[in-house]
DNA sequence: GTTTCTCAATTGTCTGACATTAATTCAGGC
DNA sequence: GCCTGAATTAATGTCAGACAATTGAGAAAC
């Protein structure tokens, strides 16, 4: 655990560098308990405020936890896959939202994602997914539910079609990509989406799911992409002539 | 920019979380300048340490970016796609080695994805994509290539298949699946890779891309998967004999 | 043996200070 | 009038020292 004195960054930048090095070179192994803020303020050769803020970059990517008290101190995290999950649907909502992504090319994205897992999903799906899926399906049916509510299920029933595919791998990236469309998709949701086209793609997608039938759920799929794409087209048209109203 | 009083996290990470909602929810827009640490202390009455330890936080997640100065301070930052990379890549790659997720599901997730945009390359890819492909065909030809260097041109020539689907949202998912991927083919790399096999394979990649026969390159991808997997299965079972000799 | 108390180690926070950086301002010379 | 350059100023970066809060461990009492 060295630092270079090479590097302009800031002191607290080259700490929080050297512990992450230290604990992706397995250096510090999961669990293991890092030296005292003190301790690492004399290794280093800093004041304690410095590896403090050291510390923190590293607890803001769940690379370390804390812990007061006599036995406490800064102890190595192993990475969940709840936490991947959280920073990539972080890491992936800001980077659609700031950088104006347009919808078709995150739709395009998502989709072929999804798709990528329909012949391991077809392989492997087992009872619980089908059930999820069925559930969110007849939620759907259910007029009284409220835009959001939809929107919620939506995601459940895409994130039961991936989870089918069983490999935790395939999930957490595919969370991100299907999570972080939300925001983008409730755009177009809120104005006009015809929920009854969706219900039927899906109860196509769940039954073939049921039949192992791969491509059949891609098929669905793709014709899922089309129609949401050219729905969100639809909309963006009708926004543009309201906006620009005599013309 | 307010924070609950409620949650009974550290300070520095409730004011942490309170900014980063202001951002997400586009309270604070890009490149918009944060008020200053001694008026940040003020409005949350605490300390600046304690504000700073926040704003290291953020920092750490490429949220904010900071400035010395008599104009300096902390600026809201434009996550960029290279940025959402990096950490795409840095939790991947983590998330694998922590978890000791076993070769044949990373390897399973890796190929699925990078077959989700075989279609979109095909229709899609550039003369600049097919030609880096087959740059890096030809430098993998040569004997006399290290093993890294076989290993970052294999993951450069996979680059440009997925950059072909001229979809950034979807290469910066695909980006730190294949990336995190790395050490762990090096592990199989590094002892007996038959470089032939896998050359022929991306030659029949980029054959078929340039044809923009999407069926081919979905199956040839299929079949240096299964082709990965079993050649893992045989190194480890040699590894297995080795380490229990007599028995 | 069990319970309770005290203690020590460690993180969390505060105060105040000084160093460093960089834009701005303004005086001086041309 | 215009350029040059030094002082000003406002901000972050760093430090030292202190105290509060928490928690486990060992000592002491029963």
């Amino acid at each position: 655990m060295k630092r270079d004195a090479a590097s302009k960054a800031d002191l607290s930048a080259q700490i929080a560098k050297a512990i992450r090095d230290a604990i992706v070179s397995g250096e510090l192994i999961v669990d293991s308990r890092l030296p005292s803020e003190a301790e690492l303020a004399d290794q280093f050769e800093v004041s304690r405020p410095t590896v403090r803020e050291a510390l923190k970059r590293l607890a803001a990517q769940n690379l370390i936890r804390t812990q007061r008290g006599a036995t406490g101190g800064a102890f190595v995290n192993r990475l969940t896959y709840t936490d991947a999950y959280a920073q990539h649907i972080t890491t992936s909502t800001l980077l659609l939202s700031m950088n104006a992504v347009d919808f078709e090319t995150a739709c395009e994205a998502r989709f072929a994602l999804e798709r990528a897992c329909a012949p391991l999903a077809a392989a492997r799906r087992g009872a619980g997914h089908l059930s999820t899926m069925r559930a969110e399906i007849n939620r759907q049916e259910d007029p009284a539910l409220s835009d959001e509510a939809f929107c919620t299920s939506d995601v459940a029933f895409h994130r039961a079609l991936v989870d089918a595919a069983q490999n935790p791998v395939l999930s957490y990236q595919l969370a991100g990509a299907v999570e972080a469309m939300q925001p983008l998709m409730n755009m177009i949701t809120f104005t006009a989406r015809p929920r009854r086209d969706i219900v039927a793609r899906h109860s196509e997608i769940a039954r073939a799911l049921q039949a192992a039938d791969a491509e059949a759920i891609d098929r669905e799929l793709a014709r899922l992409c089309d129609f949401t794409i050219s729905l969100a087209q639809t909309v963006m048209a009708v926004r543009a002539r309201r906006s620009v109203p005599s013309r």
